[in-house]
DNA sequence: CTGTTTTCTTGACTGAGTCAAGACAAGGCG
DNA sequence: CGCCTTGTCTTGACTCAGTCAAGAAAACAG
């Protein structure tokens, strides 16, 4: 496994590093995390990883198609290993937990818009917006609780599936 | 016209300001203006305008309706008032410019996805990435010019429909 | 092992937006 | 019509995500 990341990155022009297969390794086990979730995880196997560093990565990573960054409005950008399925996201609007959803139509661009307005589109990008299972049960017992206070953001960046 | 906005403000229970009504004014000329821009515009008509009192007069047109946020990724928030029918958006790559395509599918959310991973799901946000016309016909120039240098972002924000 | 080139570390900096305290203005009431 | 309350705006400090740049370190070709 980890020697498939080093494959890919040499396939790819890029030096195989400490730093590099890090982050790799974190974004399989945390298929949707932002950069300092990233960091963190990383630090364990390179303690002395900078933030810098980390970006430096991720850009590089995105740059030759490894990594993809995906960034939900409101929160900081998220990166993903799995590329080149143009698929899109479920995210929570309570909690920021994000879930893959498989593209129903076919190849990007899986839509195309009714008028174009001149602009030649290669992508559809889609984010659905709801709250996921965990969120909307601790929704009900706020409610069922009688604590009034609406629901904020618990845990950015989360990554369950 | 004006008037309009004057009563749209007092329904929505706000009081009726110079920002708030500059603002407004703005964003019916740009549909599609960043804070930035914002402030620029209304300051024409209201030069003492901070760009704070923007920001507080947008958090409150969008809290009350009014107004809509979108946040393309890489860029500031722009700020429409077309709202209410979940309509999307065209966004170029290289200028930012952004259009509005209408829904194709009825009211929201206008897709479903096929697996919801437990989510409920209450909104499709869909964003068409491209190349509005101007940026092409550009693109084509520079390369028949001859002149390697990639596109980048020229100018950020554009409103062109 | 050595040299070249990429990559990482360190640290300063930017841009977009938020938070908080006090000044000011909108509009209800007398 | 003018005062008073309350919501809104101004001013200014601050946060957070991310970028830029210079030098140190590490990768890999030979």
């Amino acid at each position: 496994m980890e020697t498939t990341w080093a494959h890919q990155l040499r396939q790819a022009g890029l030096r195989v590093t400490r730093p590099r297969l890090s982050v790799l390794s974190v974004l399989a086990e945390h298929p949707h995390a932002d950069a300092d979730r990233i960091v963190t995880g990383a630090r364990e196997l390179h303690p002395s990883l900078s933030p810098q560093a980390v970006y430096g990565v991720l850009k590089a990573l995105v740059a030759v198609g490894l990594a993809r960054r995906i960034e939900p409005a409101g929160a900081p950008a998220l990166f993903e290993l799995r590329v080149g399925d143009n698929h899109h996201h479920l995210v929570c609007r309570s909690c920021g937990a994000v879930a893959d959803v498989d593209c129903a139509v076919g190849a990007a661009p899986c839509l195309s818009p009714s008028d174009t307005a001149g602009f030649v589109v290669d992508e559809a990008e889609v984010v659905f917006w709801g709250l996921c299972s965990t969120c909307r049960s601790e929704d009900r017992q706020v409610l069922a609780t009688g604590t009034p206070a609406q629901a904020q953001h618990h845990n950015r960046g989360g990554t369950r599936a």
